[in-house]
DNA sequence: TTGTAAGCGTTATCAC
DNA sequence: GTGATAACGCTTACAA
């Protein structure tokens, strides 16, 4: 690896014409942007972002917290992230936290060591002083905020809107998968569905859960159907547990959406080729990521926001775990 | 953030002094270790990672080149590396390729910008110049490389048995779906299964397809049942297209296993939550995460490895999507 | 328009 | 045992 002393020395300058050039400040003479744009070729050089770090105190590194990112709702979150940051020349470090509170805290730790010039976490205790004291523009993404900047989905119309496609579609005895109690979206969901069955007068069971990963979506599955059976109609915290409880419905012999219709939450990439193909609440995650991003990117270069929250809508999108009714 | 000036200072030392009990190495009185240590405390100071890494010309950072995190079966892998990385104090930097060059080395040279000590990549090209002339340990997983430490799974074998045990099911006129000519361990996969039925005279219809995306696998499960209309038996290149074929077979009125039987390849995790849950040949993806970080710390602390390639075997993991047969 | 030199926060070398 | 200090590769006053 050359250095700019090399290129300086190549092109017969002082390093701070060098760095001039590179930076296009200051005056340099057209001949000598020439000459050192040519060393700079010749030697295939490229600066050390460390070094420029060091300096500037801040680098070109973003950090990027996530719960797991084998829970695929966040890959595609990431990819949006990714991608704007990339086409901006930022690089991503990337964690994940668990939803633990002490991995979260060596993460962040460990980004600030490294002079990340941002963060964009997803975490559900962002009052956390952790937050509060980092001198760092954070943006919190699937997450919301009251105070920082956030992005995240309706997750409360959301449950709303499950709860009355079940309602449409003629459910009855509607059962709702609560999922985890600590994760502010998944009781937001559970609430705006409780809310919407609540104001109908109609009855409805809940199931707990206790987490967002596939090896506790088939107990509960199972649960589901050994408590409830006589339930026609599912909201399901997320699409994995909608997957799970499908199955399960297979595995039973009840017929989707015939005997009993399931409504997921996430329209994470495989929802669509499950089979029945499942109906579910749509999150743009990619979207949410993306503007996650700008919104860091925004900050980190001293731009004001004109808003601070960013609430995606949710959609119901129709596949055939429910079923088809006329509009 | 407190520097090491204000620790030394705060202690009444230099800063010499303070890097002695940062590094534990030289020699530093007991009384003046604790003071330096209250120090520390008091400030609660951490070392700027940034410095360190210029003045040693090797940060604690990893680079992590994967084609597409949103392609199921990366997440696992890349969840692998990051907790044997988190594990030994190494960050990852984190990039998608997309399986395009250009990506590929622009990551690579931000990568090199930034001091990583290794890099991990997924990538096709691994002869390619980019690497062979990288200064940096690299270490290839799920692609396999003759002269590079990689990590990858026996996608051969998986293609053999992945046609045997249609066989066995009573298949008798099978598709094999391609996956991407230029992905090496696609074309393996394709190469054992045909190879296989070659090699018991059965006759097999081959189904090319230009991606591993979930928007062109849907698609190809049409083109697959349009075209071969009497397949009894279907190996999918991965997890994915096996999902599009079983819901394509599912809207068809196919029943599976009974009319046609789905082997797939991954076992990503939402494979078994299918309906019906997707027989397929496993890689252990985390594990060759896990895997894949170890060599590479191990090249970097300067070990040597007693083996350059590690293969890891497949396994037929029998679901509903196949029809039960005794051993 | 260009060069010199200080400084970013560390570590390591050499005196003392 | 401990402290000055040069060096890592860069940017930016300030001088020339």
């Amino acid at each position: 690896m050359s250095t700019i002393k090399d290129v300086a020395q190549h092109a017969g300058v002082s390093v701070a014409t060098v760095s001039r050039v590179l930076n296009n400040n200051g005056y340099v003479h057209e001949d000598t942007r020439n000459k050192v744009e040519a060393a700079i070729r010749d030697l295939s050089y490229t600066p050390n972002e460390v070094a420029r770090s060091l300096y500037k105190r801040k680098s070109k590194l973003v950090g990027l917290l996530l719960p797991d990112i084998m829970n695929p709702y966040f890959p595609e979150l990431a990819r949006g992230v990714e991608d704007v940051m990339q086409a901006n020349d930022y690089r991503l470090i990337i964690g994940n936290s668990d939803e633990n509170k002490q991995k979260e805290m060596d993460y962040i730790q460990t980004f600030i060591q490294n002079n990340v010039v941002g963060v964009i976490s997803s975490t559900d205790d962002s009052a956390a002083e952790l937050y509060t004291k980092l001198q760092l523009p954070v943006v919190f993404v699937d997450r919301m905020s009251d105070d920082r900047p956030s992005v995240y989905a309706d997750s409360r119309e959301g449950g709303r809107i499950a709860a009355r496609e079940l309602l449409r579609r003629g459910c009855r005895s509607i059962s709702i998968i609560q999922g985890p109690v600590h994760i502010r979206t998944a009781q937001e969901r559970f609430e705006g569905a409780a809310e919407a069955l609540s104001a109908q007068g109609v009855h409805y069971d809940v199931l707990g859960t206790t987490s967002f990963s596939i090896s506790d979506a088939e107990p509960s599955a199972e649960e589901l159907f050994r408590k409830y059976p006589d339930t026609d109609g599912i909201i399901a915290s997320n699409d994995i547990i909608a997957s799970a409880v499908l199955a399960e419905a297979y595995r039973l012999g009840r017929r989707v959406p015939d005997d009993v219709q399931i409504i997921g939450f996430d329209n994470i990439l495989l929802s669509r080729l499950l089979a029945p193909p499942l109906s579910t609440i749509h999150q743009p995650a990619y979207d949410m990521g993306r503007e996650a991003a700008g919104i860091l990117i925004s900050l980190i270069e001293g731009r004001v926001l004109e808003q601070n929250n960013i609430q995606f809508p949710v959609e119901f999108v129709e596949r055939q775990s429910t079923r088809k009714v006329e509009s």
